[in-house]
DNA sequence: CGCGGAACATTGCTGAGCATATAGTTGTCA
DNA sequence: TGACAACTATATGCTCAGCAATGTTCCGCG
């Protein structure tokens, strides 16, 4: 029987990680809007406001978060008019500019992570024991190295987060 | 200091969490493109082989997939017209249609199957001693079923599923 | 029987992302 | 110095998804 090859242990992995996320994303975005962001806005205040001089080149930007260059160009150009943040000429390399966090993007951002932080407790740090949250971060580092191994650098994880 | 916020273990498990996932759909969807199928298309097909005559009506699709109404009403338009999949007239109820996969659906998910389960294999399963990976499914049926209820009903999880 | 509300699918419109093409800038090498 | 290649950001065309509105069909109630 074919039918039975969807219950490999394999579809049932994926299909769970799939909903998981999928019901966290929906959940988060819900609160996100209420701040008047969308989590890509959310995203990439987040990266800004953790980068040095609270600013990082477009290019830099897309790489961070999986986001084309054009992509990129557009979130800034409605974050920008929405005052968030603004742009920056790069001093010595007059092809980059800079996108940087104001004021305001900052006091968004403030605004929203309470909520936020309260969400993923709600729904993963809160629902796990301590040894179960250790060990699922430890299999989500293992697979994220393996599979988008790009994002190790200067991101969320890791403690020796030099460059 | 507010940056430090940035290190709050919540925020390393959720970015963790959506780095790892951002790189295992990249790698999926490369895959499905080989096959020509985009990810959405895939779920579908998914969906559709493992469901009781091989059809769904569309709201239980768009129900199953996360995607709206509308949303499912284009895919099914598309996959139609590639022949993947056909429209039927529900007997009992004019105003639903069923979707129904079609051989040649059939044909091009088991083709794309195989590589599909090596990618788990290599980025998930093939990662993770056995007890890791029962702690990592564990952490997200617990997630899954509190931020995706929804989602619990004839789907990839839960093998006592009746209805 | 006939009417009003609900359910289902589709369609128009808008917003967002990617891929590609374009323009401007920098660095290198002869 | 001058030309060519590499890099950065932006502009354009295309696809796709969601929301709101529409048309059709079903159900219940007077």
């Amino acid at each position: 029987m074919t039918t039975n090859l969807f219950e490999d242990p394999r579809i049932t992995a994926i299909g769970l990680f799939s909903e998981a996320y999928s019901g966290l994303t929906n959940r988060f975005a819900a609160q996100f809007d209420e701040h008047g962001l969308s989590a890509v806005e959310h995203e990439v205040l987040m990266r800004l406001a953790r980068s040095p001089g609270r600013q990082l080149r477009m290019t830099d930007l897309a790489a961070q978060t999986s986001l084309s260059t054009s992509g990129v160009t557009r979130v800034v150009d409605r974050m920008e008019r929405s005052g968030l943040l603004c742009r920056s000429a790069c001093p010595t390399d007059r092809r980059s500019s800079f996108a940087v966090i104001t004021d305001a993007g900052l006091a968004r951002l403030n605004e929203a992570l309470p909520g936020h932080l309260a969400l993923i407790e709600e729904f993963i740090t809160g629902l796990l024991t301590p040894g179960q949250l250790d060990g699922l971060l430890d299999a989500l580092r293992v697979i994220r190295d393996a599979a988008n191994p790009g994002a190790t650098v200067g991101t969320t994880d890791s403690p020796h987060s030099g460059e």
